[in-house]
RNA sequence: GUUCACGUAGCUCAGUAGGAUAGAGCGUUUCCCUCCGAAGGAAAAGGCCGCAAGUUCGAUUCUUGUCGUGAACACCA
């Protein structure tokens, strides 16, 4: 695909001898299709931003006749686009690549690792973790559209005083069933007793350090009891088409003197520091952390481990396993966090993760949190939109079956949740998230579905030319062509807003169009013809810019 | 207190590697049901881009300050 910025801002280079060249989108329709304002290329030759705008429409040629014209608009040269040339080539070019339209491989088949997600197993996903998960996803997808190898890796916190109370809670109340829910109520019990009860807090650090002695059926009951709580999670991000390739246990580190070992090296590099209560820390004062004392504590004072230390042994597998492209996403209250291990493993010699970090969901201005109640379960929240989902089906008289119910209320998520910048707080109203007009994810799978009728019913024959004459062709001739330019920058600004909003756009230049033009009942065949191949180009391009954020299209509602 | 992020229409949010008259969706008012059905389209109203200085031909965008909101900062993970 050609690359028109990079056409015409190479072509002036030349002409002017600089090398820098803004090319924009001008914010008027009237003012053609690319620009170029021209105040930063005066010289002494053309001292004046309109006379170097003027030069470059005399002189400007080229090679690709892409360009139809060049106009001048005060200090500004304006670019026409040939839509011919531009359509021609578009439409076919998408046809022939079809679901890797927009992929410039620039991964290489290489191997790329990403964590994401990763929740302790005490806890149900609410909307506010599963910010994380989708995004992780959509970095994901991202990187398999664009020819990575990717491997998901989920890390499970199996060894943590929360999971200590927990087994705690369940040899004292037992387990009426076996289902997540169920160890979830045993969990929020026993919370409260130990808040009541220090000696259950120490009792948890007992049973620690059982595990960490080895004591086989203490590791035992521990094991069954997370990974009952993994299967739950794992059962919800089914539901949400989120799955992961590679799970690794917290404890898988405390047996094999993979701690002692991490001990041993930093105590080598000197770093390694044992405080008044028997605590093992690291001396990260030769790094710059906004953190009150310059440390990371890494055990208890009993010497048990602590999490970070686990995490560091983890992280260090990981970057054994891929080197070149590892990637973690965190919420941004784990910045500081992640600089204080970024800095504990380049002391050891490695490098860092490289950190996607988003911000917070808040409900109606509150942090949410399992304890204070300020909580929307990702089930509950499911469950929500798809009764809203059947109540709109049945007042149409309509029927959905549940695997198009399941793609709808995924849809309607994702896109919500996606569409706001990553390092933006989420302000997330139940009513808002739930509605299905305008900026959502049923908005752009209805329109599609429209698509698949008219094609349905209007086959496409033969490749003869194309024709277009509408302004509305023209506008989604354009954001056609500059799909494979927005997945490129989506890799270095990782940021599923700009996909959102492109996907959003094209679809309601598509809206227009259907509702402007006649499609099917189009008497002139070349006209016809041109206008089924856009729309099934306009539809390949909307699944394959969906499929990067994890979102599924359906035939027919 | 220190550090980081964010303040754009009544509400929810785009935009900005500095550029021409700042854009959507929701809500409000008014029109329009022909290809999937209004879960849609057209139009109107709605803005000192938090505030103040600075940098420059030009600042919503960069710098500094300030106010507001959120987050993090030693045996949680």
């Amino acid at each position: 695909m050609l690359d028109i910025k990079k056409i015409i801002g190479d072509q002036i280079k030349e002409l002017l001898h600089c090398d820098q060249v803004t090319v924009e989108i001008p914010p008027k329709e009237n003012m053609g299709d690319y620009s170029v304002p021209c105040f930063e290329l005066r010289n002494e030759a053309l001292p004046n931003p309109n006379q170097v705008a003027n030069y470059i429409k005399d002189h400007f040629e080229d090679p690709h006749h892409i360009i139809q014209s060049v106009d001048v608009i005060g200090p500004y040269a304006n670019f026409n686009i040939d839509y011919d040339v531009l359509s021609s080539q578009v439409i076919q070019e998408i046809e022939e690549q079809k679901e890797t339209f927009g992929s410039r491989n620039q991964g290489h088949n290489e191997a790329l690792l990403i964590e994401h997600t990763s929740i302790n197993p005490n806890a149900e996903p609410h909307i506010g973790r599963c910010r994380n998960s989708l995004i992780g996803d959509f970095m994901s997808n991202l990187y398999h559209f664009t020819g990575f190898d990717v491997e998901r890796h989920y890390f499970i916190n199996d060894l943590g005083k929360k999971i200590a109370l927990l087994v705690i809670g369940i040899e004292k109340y037992g387990l009426k069933n076996d289902d997540f829910s169920s160890i979830l109520d045993v969990y929020v019990q026993i919370s409260k007793d130990a808040s009541q009860d220090p000696a259950l807090e120490q009792k948890s650090f007992d049973y620690l350090e059982q595990v960490e002695n080895g004591n086989e059926e203490m590791i035992e009951r521990f094991k069954k009891i997370t990974d009952m709580c993994v299967a739950g999670q794992m059962k919800i991000f089914d539901e949400l088409d989120i799955h992961f390739d590679i799970f690794t246990h917290e404890s898988d580190y405390v047996y094999n003197n993979y701690l002692t070992n991490i001990l041993d090296q930093l105590q080598a590099k000197g770093k390694l520091k044992e405080d008044e209560l028997g605590r093992y820390y690291v001396d990260l004062s030769d790094y710059k952390i906004p953190t009150k004392e310059p440390v990371l504590v890494l055990t208890r004072s009993n010497k048990t481990s602590l999490y970070p230390i686990k995490d560091i042994a983890y992280t260090i597998d990981k970057i054994n396993r891929n080197r070149k492209h590892n990637f973690i996403v965190l919420g941004e209250d784990q910045e500081v966090y992640m600089q204080q291990i970024s800095a504990v493993l380049d002391i050891l010699g490695y490098p860092a993760p490289e950190l996607i970090s988003y911000s917070y969901v808040l409900l109606e201005g509150e942090k949410m949190s399992t304890s204070g109640g300020t909580v929307v379960l990702v089930t509950d929240f499911i469950r929500e939109v798809k009764n809203t989902l059947k109540e709109e089906f049945q007042k149409r008289n309509l029927t959905i079956d549940d695997e198009n119910l399941t793609i709808l209320c995924n849809a309607c998520i994702k896109f919500t949740m996606l569409n706001v910048s990553k390092q933006k707080i989420v302000n997330f109203n139940l009513d808002n998230a739930t509605s299905f007009t305008g900026e959502s994810g049923i908005y752009i799978l209805y329109n599609i579905v429209r698509i698949n009728s008219i094609l349905k019913n209007n086959p496409i024959n033969g490749k003869e030319d194309l024709q277009y004459q509408e302004e509305q062709e023209k506008k989604m001739i354009k954001l056609l062509s500059q799909f494979p330019e927005l997945v490129d920058e989506l890799l270095t600004s990782c940021e599923p807003a700009h996909l959102t909003k492109y996907i959003f756009h094209l679809t309601q230049e598509f809206s227009r169009f259907y509702e402007q033009t006649n499609i099917s009942n189009e008497s002139n065949e070349v006209l016809k013809q041109s206008r089924l191949r856009l729309l099934w180009a306009v539809r390949q391009v909307l699944i394959n810019a969906l499929s990067i954020l994890g979102i599924k299209t359906i035939e027919k509602m």
